[in-house]
DNA sequence: TAGAGAACGATTTTT
DNA sequence: TCGTTCTCTA
C-alpha cells in the first residue's frame, strides 16, 4: 500500500514525503514541480502511515484557490471522511478562525467582530485624520494605510512605530495610527493585518491558548513560504516550537510580493533559523514546460543576486524557440496577439489553453478591445471581485450591521441606501451625538429623539430605518437577513423603477448574491450570519466562476498568473518602465529590479508549449505617445534560445502559408479519432493536414492539455476509437 | 440631497 | 487620456 501512495512521485519528493523525524523541513520547489503533490501526500503519508490523527494537521496556504485545490486533492487521496478533518486554510481564515473562539481575551472585541476590508480601512484612516486635525486632504489615506499596514506587519504597536518615526511624514502616520486603531476597537473591527497581529499577541500572552494549539497541530505544513511576512512566519514557529513538525514549500525565485510585506529573507534564512535540525530538500524536476522556455526563464532570474543557486530540468522536448515580437504601437501589440490566437485556434487550439499576461492592469483594455472585435471569448481574471460591486456591498453591509451593532462604518454606508432623506447633516449630528455620549453610533440612531438639532420629520425617518433591526433573532440565517433586508429597503424594486441596463445587471447580481448564499448555507454545517460575512471578507473573487466549464482566453497580471499553466502564453508590454516597471526603476535599488526580475520569471514559466514575449517600440501614455525600448530581461535570453520577429517577418505565420489542410491522411488518419501515442498516451486528433510532401497529424493529449504535431510516418500511432 | 462638472492621479494586491 | 472621487450648485 505504501508503494501505492509513493509510486506516482519522483525520488526527491519520495524522500520529502517520507522525512517525517526531525523538525523542520523546507521544501525549495522550483516552478512546476510538482509541490501541492508533495504537500497532498505528505499529508496522506502521516495519516496512513504514522498514526496522526487528521486534527493534527494544519495545512496553510495564501490564497482560498489553492487551500480548495488541496482540499479536492486530499479528498481523492485519502477520502473525505479522513480529509474533511485536516485543517486547510488560509493564513487569514485560520487566524480568524482562532480568534473567533478566543477574541474575547484580548481587550475591547467580542467574537461577533467585523473584518474590514480595504475600503472600510481607507474610511477609518480619513476619519482619524480629521479627528488629528489633517481633514483638509493633505496626506494620502492610502499612503498612511500602508505605512500602518507595514508596521504591523513588523510587530510595531503605535507607542513603538512613535519613537522611530523620523521624518515628516511618519510622524503624521505615528499620530493617525493611534486613532485608526482606536476606531477599529470601537467598531468591533479588525483589519487584515490584525488578524495576523491578534493572533500572534494572543499567543504570546495567553499560554494556556499557546498551550492548546501547540498541541494541536504538531504537524503544519506551510504552502507558497516565500510569500510569508514576518508575522505570519512567527505565527507557524510559535505553534511548533514544542515538538511541532514544520514543513515550508517555496521557491524564492517567485517571491513577487514583498510589497505586501513579503519577506524573501523567511525562505532564504530557514536552514539559519532552524539549524541542524533544517533540512532541504530541493525539488528541481520540471513537469510543465519545454526545454527552451526553461533555459530562458532561467537565464534570466539567474542574474539575481538575492537567491539559492538552483537548476530546474526537464525530460520534456526542447520545443520551440521563445518568440519575441517587436510591436509598433500598442495596437500592433494586440493585433499580433490576436492574430497568433486566431490562427492557433483555427489548428485547434482551445481559447483556454492560451493566456495573456500583463504588468498593470490597464494594460488589458486594448487586448480586450480587440479579442471582442475578432469575436474571440476571454475571461478578465481577478479584476474587479463580485464583492466589491456597490450593490453587493451595500446589501452585505446590512448583514453587517445586523451581526455587529458597532460596525459605525457599514452603517454609516448604507443609513440613506435607499435613499430614505437622511442627509449628511443629519448623520454628522449622530455621530456628534455618539461622541459626545460615547455610544456606538447604533446607539445614537436609537436615541435620535434626545438630539434636538434634528427635526420631528428627519427624526421619523430614522426610527423608520432602526426599525429594520428590530426583533432580529441573534442566530438568523445569513439568506433570511438577507431577504429581511432586501424586503425592508425595497431595494429590488428601487433598481427595478430605475429601469436602466446597468440597474438590470446589479439585479442580476443581488440574485447571484442571494444564490452564493444558499450555496453557503447548504455546504456549512453550522451556518451562521457571522460565519458567512467572514467568508466573504476572506474570499477576493468569487470562486465559483468556472473556469474549465467555459472556453474563453484568460487575461491577467503578471501577479495573477503565479500556480497557473497554459500552453501558450504571450507576456506582452515586455518594455522598460513596464517590466522593470517604472516604480521600481526609480526606486534604484537592487531589490527592486530583482522583484521584477522574478516577476518576469514567473510569467514565463507559466508556459507549457509556447512562449512569446511581446513588445512596443511606442506606446500612448496618458495622452501623448511616448517611445519605449525592449526590457532588459529579453536581452538577457541568449539568442539561441530566442527568436527576434516583427510585423514583417513571423515564423509561425510564414509556415502556415504552406501547410495544406486534408481531410484524410493515406495512413487513414482524420479529425477526432483517438490515438495513442508511446509517449504522450491518449489524444484526439484536430487537424490532418500537408506540407511540401510530408503530412502530419495535429493531436491534443489528454494527459498534458498539449497540442503536438505528430509526423505518422516516424512514429508509431494507435488508432483507439472514433 | 442629488447630480453634474472639476480635479486628481494612474503598479502589483493572495487576505 | 481616462476613470474615479470630490465639490459645488440647482
Amino acid at each position: 500500500m505504501t508503494d501505492k501512495l509513493l509510486n506516482s512521485l519522483n525520488d526527491v519528493q519520495r524522500e520529502a514525503v517520507q522525512h517525517v523525524e526531525g523538525p523542520a523541513l523546507c521544501l525549495l520547489s522550483g516552478a512546476g514541480s510538482g509541490k501541492t503533490r508533495v504537500i497532498t501526500h505528505r499529508i496522506a503519508y502521516l495519516l496512513k502511515y504514522h498514526n496522526i490523527s487528521p486534527f493534527q494537521i494544519l495545512a496553510v496556504t495564501f490564497t482560498n484557490k489553492a487551500a480548495n485545490e488541496m482540499k479536492e486533492r486530499l479528498d481523492t487521496l485519502i477520502g473525505e471522511n479522513v480529509s474533511r478533518d485536516v485543517w486547510v486554510a488560509t493564513f487569514h481564515g485560520t487566524c480568524a478562525r482562532i480568534l473567533r473562539r478566543e477574541i474575547d481575551k484580548l481587550e475591547g472585541y467580542t467574537r461577533a467582530f467585523t473584518i474590514f476590508d480595504t475600503t472600510d480601512q481607507t474610511v477609518v484612516v480619513k476619519d482619524a485624520l480629521k479627528k488629528v486635525g489633517y481633514g483638509d486632504g493633505k496626506y494620502n489615506p492610502r499612503a498612511i494605510l500602508s505605512h500602518i499596514s507595514r508596521a504591523k506587519n513588523d510587530f510595531l504597536k503605535p507607542v513603538a512605530y512613535a519613537s522611530i518615526a523620523s521624518d515628516h511624514f511618519t510622524n503624521i502616520v505615528a499620530e493617525v495610527y493611534p486613532i485608526y486603531q482606536d476606531l477599529l476597537r470601537q467598531n468591533n473591527a479588525l483589519d487584515f493585518d490584525d488578524l495576523l497581529l491578534s493572533t500572534l499577541e494572543l499567543l504570546d500572552d495567553h499560554p494556556n491558548v499557546l498551550k492548546y494549539y501547540q498541541r494541536k497541530f504538531r504537524y503544519i505544513l506551510v504552502d507558497e513560504f516565500q510569500d510569508t511576512n514576518q508575522c505570519q512566519y512567527r505565527i507557524v514557529r510559535r505553534l511548533a516550537e514544542p515538538e511541532g513538525n514544520l514543513c515550508v514549500v517555496g521557491d524564492d525565485d517567485q517571491s513577487i510580493y514583498a510589497f505586501r510585506g513579503a519577506d524573501i529573507r523567511n525562505i532564504l534564512n530557514f536552514e539559519k533559523d532552524y539549524g541542524d535540525d533544517a533540512k532541504v530538500f530541493p525539488l528541481e524536476q520540471n513537469y510543465r514546460s519545454t526545454k527552451n522556455i526553461l533555459d530562458a526563464a532561467w537565464s534570466v532570474v539567474r542574474n539575481n543576486k538575492a537567491r539559492k543557486e538552483k537548476r530546474l530540468w526537464t525530460e520534456n522536448d526542447e520545443g520551440d524557440p521563445v518568440i519575441c515580437y517587436e510591436a509598433i504601437n500598442e495596437s500592433d501589440e494586440a493585433n499580433y496577439v490576436v492574430t497568433q490566437i486566431e490562427s492557433l485556434h483555427a489548428e485547434g487550439v482551445d481559447y483556454a489553453d492560451f493566456a495573456i499576461f500583463y504588468r498593470t492592469t490597464a494594460q488589458s483594455r486594448i487586448f480586450e478591445e480587440a479579442l471582442r472585435a475578432a469575436n474571440i471569448p476571454y475571461q478578465i481574471v481577478g479584476g474587479v471581485g463580485f464583492y466589491d460591486r456597490m450593490e453587493i456591498k451595500d446589501l452585505l453591509a446590512y448583514l453587517r450591521v445586523m451581526c455587529n451593532l458597532n460596525d459605525s462604518i457599514s452603517l454609516r454606508r448604507i443609513i440613506n441606501v435607499p435613499g430614505r432623506g437622511i442627509g449628511m447633516k443629519t448623520v454628522q449630528r449622530l455621530i456628534d451625538f455618539a461622541a459626545n455620549e460615547r455610544i456606538s453610533l447604533f446607539e445614537s440612531v436609537k436615541r435620535v429623539n434626545e438630539i434636538p438639532q434634528i427635526s420631528s420629520g428627519i427624526k421619523a425617518k430614522v426610527k423608520r430605518f432602526n426599525k429594520i433591526f428590530d426583533d432580529l433573532s441573534d442566530d438568523i440565517l445569513p439568506s433570511d437577513a438577507l431577504y429581511h433586508v432586501l424586503q425592508a429597503t425595497k431595494y429590488l424594486e428601487n433598481l427595478e423603477n430605475q429601469n436602466t441596463l446597468e440597474a438590470q445587471g446589479r439585479i442580476e447580481n443581488i440574485e447571484q448574491l442571494i444564490s452564493a448564499i444558499t450555496e453557503y448555507e447548504s455546504n456549512s454545517s453550522a451556518p451562521t450570519l457571522a460565519d458567512y460575512l467572514e467568508n466573504v471578507a476572506l474570499t477576493t473573487d468569487i470562486d465559483t466562476m468556472e473556469t474549465d466549464e467555459a472556453d474563453m482566453v484568460p487575461l491577467m497580471t503578471l501577479h495573477s498568473a503565479k500556480g497557473l499553466e497554459f500552453p501558450f502564453v504571450f507576456i506582452v508590454g515586455v518594455e522598460e518602465y513596464y517590466l522593470p516597471h517604472k516604480r521600481s526603476i526609480d526606486e534604484a535599488t537592487e531589490a527592486a529590479i530583482e522583484e521584477e526580475r522574478r516577476l518576469c520569471y514567473v510569467g514565463i514559466t507559466r508556459a507549457m508549449e509556447r512562449l512569446y514575449l511581446v513588445h512596443a517600440n511606442s506606446r500612448r501614455m496618458y495622452g501623448d505617445s511616448e517611445h519605449r525600448t525592449p526590457s532588459r530581461f529579453i536581452s538577457e535570453i541568449p539568442g539561441h534560445l530566442i527568436k527576434h520577429v516583427d510585423r514583417y517577418h513571423s515564423p509561425f505565420l510564414e509556415a502556415e502559408s504552406t501547410y495544406e489542410e486534408v481531410s484524410e491522411d493515406p495512413m487513414g488518419y482524420h479529425v477526432n479519432q483517438i490515438v495513442h501515442h508511446p509517449q504522450f498516451g491518449r489524444g484526439k486528433i484536430t487537424k490532418v493536414s500537408r506540407m511540401r510532401q510530408s503530412m502530419y497529424i495535429t493531436v491534443r493529449f489528454n494527459r498534458t492539455g498539449m497540442m503536438k504535431q505528430v509526423d505518422p510516418s516516424l512514429t508509431q500511432l494507435t488508432i483507439l476509437d472514433y
